[in-house]
DNA sequence: GCATGTGAATGGATTCACAGCT
DNA sequence: AGCTGTGAATCCATTCACATGC
């Protein structure tokens, strides 16, 4: 209770209308757009500036960021470093996420030390990995691996918001359940599976083969005649 | 001339009617799923069982692969092995396609090693680094650090299909131009910034924070409220 | 005047449901 | 009978265009 009440005053609007995925992505290449108008520096933005400068829609972006409040200033735009801050929390990582990576491997070390995720709401925690040979040591950045046998505890400890499954593509459906089973409420997936997704528990995969064969059937089609205007992001 | 009379004549039908990208990584998963099934082995598979077993749906398979010919026995269903090899012909990955990696850090070391690339259709020809110290060296599995001035003679030489940008954000935009003038004509990025796009070139953007982002997302609005029983792919 | 925020219109993609083949 | 291939229907996302407010 008292939880509801006080509907618009400021932007604390809940989406409670449920955003589409498609959205949320959208919402964090908007972030990405602000940090660098930020470094130029630029104080203020117009939907239609950034529309131009990187290639979206400027309806789309007024109507996405409508979702979540009114951030902007009518004849004027929006403040940079305010929508960025709001921007942030809407995404939720205006505090910092835990993450625990599952492999130890090449991918799983590269994204270990990938300072895109430190720096700025992204805390890996740790890795795991099966092989004993692994346990103990760290990546290059100092983050330990540690048994699957740990994984209940630590996430418990360290009360771990998101798991990374970076391990081949056999124990990618166990491992999940083990994250499942440890209490973690939303994996990445990296392996070249479907996973079959526990209820509840949120599952986005990145199959990176996908990306590659989705090029090459471009270049396919190329080849064999109509090239287009294709750019895509 | 002498191109386009025979038209259904067993499954050559050209797409031609543009396909979306959806499709064409829904067909990628597709070929990730008849793997699993040939391994099991299984050797014929109807599209409702595909659906079933893979969190698919059966009219949207059906559908997709339409698009392409018809591969399917009525009342049975399709066979595995026929299927999969057509889809690799569809997605161009009967033959081998030649990459080469922009940046020799964690990620483009780790993505130069990624087996999945290298068994079935891919071929990491090089890695490039612009730091002279990295320059000689090679990856794990021994791909060569070359340095820029090399890309266009390489590109040349070894026929590259598809470069990866694994560079920062700041170097992303120049790479991908050097790559374009190099002549290669699809390139998949890594870095988080919004590239500008040179027609003619197909370029997909992978973001790893967009989908830590996302799960942020996602997990904020669980602690708020509606858990709902997301799960998606 | 200028740019946001938004209903209405458009355009795609997914799903339904069945005709047609084996 | 069973399952594919496909028009029709539905659903969702994007874009347009304008009323609203600075």
């Amino acid at each position: 209770m008292a939880h509801g009440s006080r509907s618009n005053r400021h932007g604390s609007t809940p989406p409670r209308d449920a955003i589409s995925e498609l959205t949320t992505e959208r919402l964090s290449i908007y972030l990405r757009c602000l940090n660098y108008l930020e470094s130029i520096p630029q104080s203020t933005v117009s939907s239609q500036e950034l529309a131009k400068r990187f290639h979206l829609n400027s309806a789309q972006i007024r109507k996405d960021l409508a979702n979540f409040g009114e951030f902007g200033i009518r004849g004027v735009g929006y403040n940079v470093a305010l929508l960025k801050e709001r921007l942030q929390k809407t995404l939720g990582i205006d505090r910092s996420r835990r993450v625990v990576i599952a492999g130890a491997g090449n991918l799983g070390m590269a994204l270990a030390d990938y300072r895109g995720f430190s720096t700025g709401g992204f805390d890996v925690v740790a890795l795991m990995d099966s092989d004993p040979a692994k346990v103990g040591r760290t990546s290059k950045s100092g983050i330990p691996v540690i048994p699957p046998t740990e994984l209940p505890r630590i996430a418990k400890a360290e009360s771990i918001d998101i798991g990374i499954l970076a391990v081949p593509a056999e124990q990618a459906q166990d491992v999940y359940d083990a994250m499942v089973d440890a209490g973690i409420r939303a994996v990445l997936n990296f392996a070249p599976v479907r996973i079959n997704p526990h209820g509840n528990v949120k599952l986005k995969s990145v199959d990176l083969r996908i990306n590659l064969e989705s090029l090459s059937f471009w270049l396919k089609n190329c080849d064999e005649g109509d090239c287009g205007e294709e750019t895509e992001e």
